[in-house]
DNA sequence: TCCCTTCTCCCCAATATTGGGGATTTTTTC
DNA sequence: GAAAAAATCCCCAATATTGGGGAGAAGGGA
């Protein structure tokens, strides 16, 4: 009811049944969906997978009262734009609402905070030694990490092969490795490209 | 001064450069710190690793213009509690502060959108060509990715170099690339390993 | 001003990789 | 039981990479 007499939200419906709420979508094309996780038959992920597939632009926000890693992950892996805990208030839905629809993603604070712990677990780690490249030794190693051989490097930078060499080289003696493949290996794990 | 004006807040110092922030902590205390990331002689990041290392219970609110993943991923690394893009509306960091002190996180919704996406490539496998690789060919790849040369594939695997050469040539014409940078960035993007 | 870094380029030689032919022996599959 | 696939090995030659030097120009900082 909030929902439907806020100016700028159209309702478009409400559905107890996530396959109900994928039929309706049919006629009404809505520009954000706000899905539950538990529902009776299948559940909000699934059938926000469902709708990612048939329409990639609508806006999935998900509301929810779990609060647990393993929600959070997998919905975020099926292509969730938000995670809104379940609240009394219902202004922060609008708000949640107008930044998805605007291209945004909406995150609760504690589930923001669940993210960024399991952001940090996964990299904090992986980088261990901070190494300093240079903007041409970055874009060099980037080419690199693109596959290319020397001579196309040389050719996409507009310098001379023997330039690409002397970069390569001071790049391998930074990483402390000795080619390219572990060069891109090490490029990609710490994130330098 | 909006900060400072409302209810709920005490502003404790506002400085220009972080190091008298820190200096000023020492007898402030402060529950939230609202940081920069471009400032004279030190970075915002910088500074933040700092007080997370002398006050572990501070929380660090970075504010600023950069939306970059570079820079996003390294303060979530560096232990940042919340992300707030620049904003005249000085409401939002009202917010944002009492959701950082509660213990919960705050993220801007482009910023938002942003961590999502990078959560989504690390661990939502994209495999649209299937390339059906035999058991050998898959732990030679393997090999390569960890940066190994044909010698010490051959040597790890207990097969001749000549071997090795053999099932790195069918390798390459079933990943159809020609070098081992080119095998290796497909591996990875390809889960293959 | 001098030093340091970055970016640029060159030479040479050793090593590694790649691509083209083969060939043999196990497994697996039909 | 035979064909197909996988795994093992070899030769040769062309090409690419790596590592060791050195050197000049431009720019920033002490």
């Amino acid at each position: 009811m909030f929902l439907a007499s806020t100016d700028g939200i159209w309702m478009a419906g409400a559905f107890s049944d996530a396959r109900n709420a994928l039929w309706a979508m049919k006629t009404h094309h809505p520009d954000v969906v706000l899905m539950d996780i538990q529902m009776p038959h299948i559940t909000g992920i699934e059938a926000m997978q469902d709708i990612k597939k048939l329409y990639p632009n609508v806006k999935v926000l998900i509301q929810t009262v779990y609060e647990d890693e393993d929600h959070i992950f997998k919905a975020i892996c099926a292509g969730a734009n938000g995670y809104v805990i379940k609240n009394p208030n219902p202004e922060v839905y609008v708000q949640a609402i107008q930044e998805v629809e605007a291209g945004g993603s909406h995150l609760s604070p504690n589930i923001a905070a669940k993210v960024l712990a399991m952001f940090q677990s996964q990299f904090v780690q992986a980088q261990p030694t901070f190494v300093e490249l240079t903007q041409r030794e970055k874009q060099v190693l980037g080419c690199m990490v693109k596959g290319m051989s020397y001579k196309m490097i040389a050719d996409s930078c507009d310098i001379k092969f023997s330039t690409v060499h002397s970069h390569i080289k001071n790049i391998y003696e930074k990483l402390h490795v000795n080619s390219a493949p572990e060069a891109i290996v090490k490029a990609l794990e710490m994130r330098l490209v």
